[in-house]
DNA sequence: TATGAATGAGCATTCATTCAT
DNA sequence: TATGAATGAATGCTCATTCAT
């Protein structure tokens, strides 16, 4: 019966945000922003409504949180992978690879990309948010290995964001079929199936890849 | 005195009809369609907010419509443009011009295109509607010439559904690009600037097209 | 092509009323007088909307008309009924019949009744109308008769509005009933169902006669 | 400031569910189903109006939970009086002056009878409900003590269900008439009053009661 | 910290009424 | 006189947010 330390408070507390952002990310995929309703997380949470308004301030806030929490995750991975002294089509690839790989253990993650670019200003005040910034966490360091690339000769001359974009863009598309794949097999568990989403991953790394490569 | 005749009435139907479309589709590209209220596309298309409903039972059903509107446009302009006798690299190259022009002169085109594929399961019962058929309207005829130089040559091997779909990607983000270049020069209305644009269309085909070209 | 001489118009005028009236009355009886749209009248009608507006000055003034009009019929046959020179009993036996043939005739007009003693307050305000005023129509009428057969001695002693009202309360359902049974025979003609419900109106007609028969 | 237990919410709902239910009788019975505004619900039971809603999911399923509440309040009340063992026509007085009684106390319950029949047909498809279903809650016992009069030689003969709806047709005027004399005494307290009411309602019982009396 | 009852602003929808033709 | 398009106030319903416990 003794009261929690600051300690145990403060990790449920940490614990708790991070299970209503976990559950937040799943609903959001599925409906968006404006239509994702505070009670649905809550009850994906397990939690009582009024229990997310102890722990963030409002809707919006809480969706800065969680655009910021996944995004800086993001930026993370994507920037310590880009750090490896690779030859930068090596690098490419295999971020690729990386990208699906993640959807398919966390296919609400595919579409929370797609979505979130299209939601982003509802969450901040146009001074709070340069246009293209979301973007950061993808383009800006795909943009400067490719940069590389086009010093070494391995990758074609142009202008290195557009090809950046075009590069995640031909990954996103491949993400949203590999997703679909996945979606249609859900329940088996076969050998074959599995094998055949790496093919595909492959062939969507290939041919994002064709983009960049030199001639 | 005397009343209007039908015709009139129906010319003023059709009319009133494509004007509330219309203003949808811009509420709907800024917001999507929970966020979109009706009061919106009443005041954009300045009308009163009750006559909406005169002409469209409810808002499902004017979503509905103003996809299968734009979605019928879409297949049109892109049947009609694969069906010429030309060959499938260069179809391919000058329909990503096309649609690159379709959002300089249609902004909003751009982000509808982004946010249908989020949405429209609001808009249909999972019955009503396989998971892939919004996109027939893009990939279909883009599939079906990439089979063709698929065997003509012209165009490398692989799955042609996911070639078509990543081609797509890359001209979907270099349009996004496109846009937030456009946007920024908003008021401007330079040679220089439209210059540009033309030049970021170029290298927005010619990037595209790495991903089919053959070798 | 001379335009209409004012008489002619005058004799539309009131013909077109008289429609609207009877169109209300069937819209009315089965839905109620907030449940009633102008739209749904005008549509039984056949008529445009706006017209409704040119013949009455709105929804409130066009039902007063018609609880006037019914009612001012009502009384009339009401009142010419027992103006005749005969016994009470056989009067009052005679009106029950008399009430009965005419929701045969015309189902709608005993829902009418019941629902427009619920309405009357929705149509005039308080001062325009003392509570019990609906029912003069019907009750008046009755109560003198009652108080004659009362005073020959063929009627037995009581308050006499009360009875009047009870006689009126048992003729009542029994229309509710012959109601019901007429429309479950909607459809069949026969001769023996036709029969049966000339038999049931006989029921009814003696029942009612109870309530008010000396001894 | 340890949150409520579940008995204490679960007690907490049976109450409001309650006060709104009695609210929307009083309402109902002044204004029927299509005139009831929810707001009006709420603003008599004290309570916002989105409350209402989160105990009855709409206007629709509250009316539902409304009739069959008091209607299985009603047929509770009549069976469980007809079952006592006692000579038919000394439960039907005995009924028929309970139920005067009732609406002494409860004068909305008088209204509520007269327009629910017209109303149920709002609240349930056509499937669901058997015409003559919201009658039987008063007509079946009714005319089941009848049956039973009539063989004992007491009742006389005739249709015991038209028997029935008759007999409580009269005692439904009867309620009428009481209802009004009982408005227009508002605010008096009189004893001479209260008594003429009770007169008044032994002569309702005497003259229902010459419908049924053999002989 | 936790619960879910309570509030009320906001949006979808309806419908009486007006208006241009 | 006739039509149906147009308006907007009113009402059902939702949902972010607050509050008592």
């Amino acid at each position: 019966m003794s009261p929690r330390t600051k300690e145990q408070n403060e990790e449920i507390r940490r614990q708790r945000k991070q299970e209503i952002l976990r559950a937040a990310t799943l609903v959001y995929a599925e409906k968006g922003y404006s239509a994702t309703e505070i009670g649905d997380i809550a009850a994906h949470a397990r939690l009582a409504r009024g229990l997310v308004y102890h722990y963030f301030k409002n809707k919006q806030t809480l969706f800065r949180e969680l655009y910021e929490d996944i995004m800086a995750k993001t930026k993370q991975t994507t920037v310590s992978h880009f750090q490896q002294v690779r030859p930068p089509l090596e690098l490419l690839s295999e971020y690729a690879r990386l990208v699906c790989m993640q959807v398919l253990k966390e296919p609400a993650l595919s579409r929370f990309y797609m979505r979130i670019s299209l939601d982003v200003h509802l969450l901040y005040t146009e001074e709070q948010l340069s246009t293209f910034e979301w973007v950061k966490a993808f383009i800006e360091p795909i943009a400067s290995v490719i940069e590389q690339g086009v010093q070494q000769g391995s990758i074609r001359q142009g202008s290195v964001n557009l090809m950046a974009m075009q590069f995640w863009g031909a990954i996103s598309q491949g993400m949203n079929y590999l997703g679909q794949l996945q979606q249609e097999q859900k329940g088996t568990t076969e050998q074959t199936e599995n094998h055949q989403l790496m093919t595909v991953i492959e062939e969507v790394t290939e041919t994002a890849l064709t983009i960049v490569r030199a001639e």
